[in-house]
DNA sequence: ACGGGCCGCGCC
DNA sequence: AAAGGGCGCGGCCCGT
């Protein structure tokens, strides 16, 4: 183990704010300076930070889960704590455990006491799992950075580290870089040791001890390092004040008077804040049981399907009887062995390779004597070209679902493979082969391109059905591994049972996102085959409300653009995609208007069916097209794009896209503006008045320049939408009736919250919710559209859609 | 054993 | 030459 020189100096320098550092290590004196905290300081800004124990922050929710084993405070330098020291550090540990920690429950919970902190969700957390909540808030730094540029994820990204080691963030502190201490200094930087290697030289490997073996065995240089985070968090909330000051606040395109985008954060983000803690402190409560079951169903489906494709495929490769079939570079060596890579035709797959497989047959390789846990196996290309029509984006051919379907065809994936070796005894003594045995009529049309790449319409057949049930197996194998398993690891869950996933406010376009686990991607419910959402259940007593808004973003960009047709449409209510076909076809209209067709229908009492076909009937593929264009426009799709999808010329493509824009012409104006915006100020803006900023472009990289432009007219629209949840969401936070209810949100999905509470309430909480999501802007909505919302109680996640 | 790249896929 | 925006996460595989 070693130090470099490097960080030798740098603890050094570390160190020297240990003069500032009025170290907390029991009671009395804790009461005292919490006594100053309360009393003398009140009035001032404090940052603080907690450092804390005994949790996995990459696995674990901080709901009910770490210790903290110290905690600092900074007020400035105008706080005095005693002999000049003008930071507060707070042994927990070993000075005095939840004993010391409640001698500063005032200072925490003061409403009237700011705090700043970066990334108070985690501290509140760990705070609160003490017993009390916290209040105060004031700040919080990560979302400020985010507020003033929310495109720093690939360049630094927003750790208190890199935000205040950057000189283009810190402007506002008029302190001297190279002189003072400033910047965050991580963890590995003063604390990790390199592993020297046997020669003496340093490796690569760093260890990190665990955080209170550090505050006990480093113990002034971390002490050094914990302040530091409370001083440098203070600083980079000033340095964010003053930026964020600097921006004029335009809500939906007008200048707010006198206000700036730190009003906006103090008025909007902040609350917000707090908001998706509580969220996250309330979590959602899940069947174990439920998910057990499924989980059994959802294996022996899945094995099914896994023994079928095993035995087809190790017709043609003995060993893929083994094979992994979620492995991709398996499957490529199976299927594509000997393709070219389309972007680097030198580089191959492998026709032949070997593979570690876990050695579930225990077969003892030569020159051993115990089974190992892993062993070889070589897979080999079945030995037919399959036409490739799909590729990853580095070039290699895709073994996507989407690709298998396109080789498998609309064949079912229940087919009875006859065993290998059964095929080769047939061959030996000479008996005619399966494909002759059975009946040949085959209707070609429902097979997949696999089909043609066989020299026999049998072997042609049976491989689609094999590649059909390997699509089965990647589709369950998804939902087991991405769903149905991780809602039950133990790690997920706190003391309650219920799933606290973290809710982030931390994308490019300011739509939230969930984490550990990410409840925002729960399968859709069309193909939701083991009904996982039938697992996200109400508490005995309550019920679930789920709310979501109606075609929210084509809303905000009729909205945005003042697209006359679109805004008719939406007035005029009913289906909207409907009436987007309508006026792309001429034909359509006027089928409408002779009343040969119905745009949509309301049945009347006694009406068993419509007296006239209804248009998404009568005009399926054009009303599908409709909507398909209606979600592709506003993400910047273009024609080259929809030509695949449709299968069709780029040409036509164009054309239907055209029509599309046809009565819509202020959109195609509009996306102009963004386009135009984005290159010559490298900004567009939300409703609410947040900017996104974007690079200058490249003109070396012509798909930068694509990339830019579809982020600039999607990023209004998707950034409005996030605009008008939040604002929903905090309507509804703030409703006194729900409060008194006892109704509580749980979970955003975009256009969707989820709230829970006592179900003799239900109805009545339904309705409030759908008022405050309707007019979401303080009671009132002031856009030129109206928010349609859907809602329904009931005691599951899936019942409720 | 762990981290990162890649692929693939779930949602809106 | 490529051509839909925004996410999180799991598995695999290869590097250290």
């Amino acid at each position: 183990m070693a130090r470099s020189t490097a960080q030798s100096k740098l603890r050094d320098r570390l160190c020297s704010i240990y003069k500032d550092i009025l170290v907390v290590n029991n009671i009395s004196l804790a009461e005292e300076v919490a006594k100053m905290l309360t009393v003398n300081y009140r009035h001032l800004i404090h940052a603080c930070d907690t450092e804390v124990a005994k949790i996995n922050v990459k696995q674990e929710t901080p709901v009910d889960h770490g210790e903290i084993i110290c905690f600092s405070i900074y007020s400035g330098s105008e706080a005095d704590f005693g002999g000049g020291k003008s930071c507060i550090w707070v042994d927990v540990l070993d000075g005095g455990g939840k004993e010391i920690l409640n001698k500063f429950a005032e200072f925490f919970q003061d409403s009237s006491i700011k705090k700043v902190w970066h990334n108070y969700s985690f501290d509140c957390h760990v705070i609160q799992n003490y017993g009390f909540k916290v209040s105060g808030f004031h700040a919080d730094t990560m979302h400020m950075a985010r507020l003033w540029d929310s495109s720093r994820r690939w360049v630094g990204g927003y750790s208190l580290e890199a935000l205040t080691g950057d000189k283009g963030v810190m402007f506002g502190a008029k302190l001297d870089h190279e002189k003072d201490l400033i910047g965050k200094v991580s963890m590995t930087t003063i604390f990790g040791l390199q592993k020297l290697k046997k020669d003496g030289s340093m490796g690569k490997m760093i260890t990190i001890d665990p955080v209170d073996v550090l505050q006990r065995d480093e113990r002034i240089p971390w002490i050094c390092y914990s302040v530091l985070d409370a001083r440098s968090t203070l600083m980079l909330y000033e340095s964010l004040k003053s930026h964020l000051s600097n921006m004029p606040w335009n809500l939906d395109g007008v200048p707010v008077l006198r206000k700036n985008m730190y009003d906006f954060y103090q008025q909007y983000w902040r609350p917000f804040g707090e908001l998706l803690i509580k969220m996250e402190s309330e979590g959602m409560l899940v069947d174990q049981l439920y998910l057990k079951e499924i989980e059994k169903v959802a294996k022996a489906e899945q094995e099914a399907a896994v023994n079928r494709f095993r035995k087809w495929a190790s017709r043609y490769c003995p060993d893929a009887k083994y094979m992994n079939v979620g492995s991709d570079a398996q499957l490529r060596v199976l299927l594509f062995g000997g393709t070219l890579n389309r972007k680097n035709p030198v580089e191959a797959i492998p026709s032949e390779r070997i593979f570690k497989t876990p050695n579930v047959d225990k077969v003892i390789e030569e020159g051993k004597k115990a089974p190992s846990k892993f062993r070889d196996i070589k897979l080999n290309s079945i030995g037919y070209n399959l036409n490739v029509e799909m590729y990853t984006p580095s070039g290699w051919p895709s073994v996507s679902g989407d690709a298998l379907k396109v080789l498998a065809g609309k064949v079912s994936a229940e087919y009875d493979f006859i065993d290998a070796c059964d095929m080769v005894l047939d061959d030996e003594d000479g008996n005619p082969s399966q494909s002759e045995v059975l009946p040949v009529e085959i209707d070609k049309s429902a097979y997949g391109t696999a089909f043609s790449a066989f020299p026999t319409e049998e072997e042609g057949k049976e491989a689609c059905h094999a590649i059909a049930a390997l699509c089965e197996v990647c589709s369950i194998d998804s939902l087991i591994s991405n769903f149905i398993l991780p809602l039950q690891g133990d790690n997920i869950a706190g003391k309650d049972h219920r799933v606290h996933c973290s809710i982030n406010i931390n994308t490019e376009t300011g739509r939230l996102s969930a984490r550990r686990p990410n409840l925002q991607n729960q399968p859709a419910l069309e193909k939701d085959r083991y009904k996982i959402r039938q697992a996200f259940i109400a508490a005995p007593g309550n019920s679930l409300i789920v709310a979501d808004y109606g075609q929210l973003e084509l809303r905000i960009l009729a909205h945005l653009a003042n697209c006359k047709s679109m805004l008719e449409a939406f007035e005029a209510g009913g289906d909207f995609h409907s009436r987007t076909a309508m006026n792309m076809y001429p034909y359509i209209r006027e089928a409408v208007e002779k009343k040969e067709v119905l745009l949509e229908w309301h049945p009347q009492p006694g009406e068993e069916k419509p007296p006239v076909p209804l248009l998404k009937d009568a005009f399926a593929s054009e009303r599908r097209k409709a909507k398909m264009l209606n979600f592709s426009i506003a993400y910047g799709k273009t024609p080259v794009g929809l030509s695949k999808d449709w299968k069709v010329s780029v040409k036509e493509a164009r054309r239907t896209v055209d029509l599309w824009y046809n009565d819509r012409k202020e959109v195609l104006k509009w996306q102009e503006e963004r386009k135009k915006e984005a290159c010559e100020t490298q900004c567009v803006h939300t409703l609410l008045g947040r900017a996104r900023r974007f690079p200058k472009i490249d003109p070396a990289f012509s798909y930068h320049k694509g990339h830019i432009e579809r982020a600039a007219i999607n990023t209004p629209v998707q950034g409005s939408a996030a605009d008008v949840a939040m604002c929903a969401m905090l309507q509804i936070s703030n409703n006194k009736k729900l409060k008194k209810l006892g109704w509580k949100l749980l979970l955003q999905v975009h256009d969707e919250v989820i709230l829970e509470g006592p179900t003799e309430s239900a109805e009545v909480a339904k309705a409030i919710v759908v008022e405050c999501m309707s007019k979401p802007f303080n009671g009132k909505n002031f856009l030129k559209v109206g928010l349609s919302v859907d809602a329904k109680c009931a005691q599951n996640w899936y019942a409720a859609k």
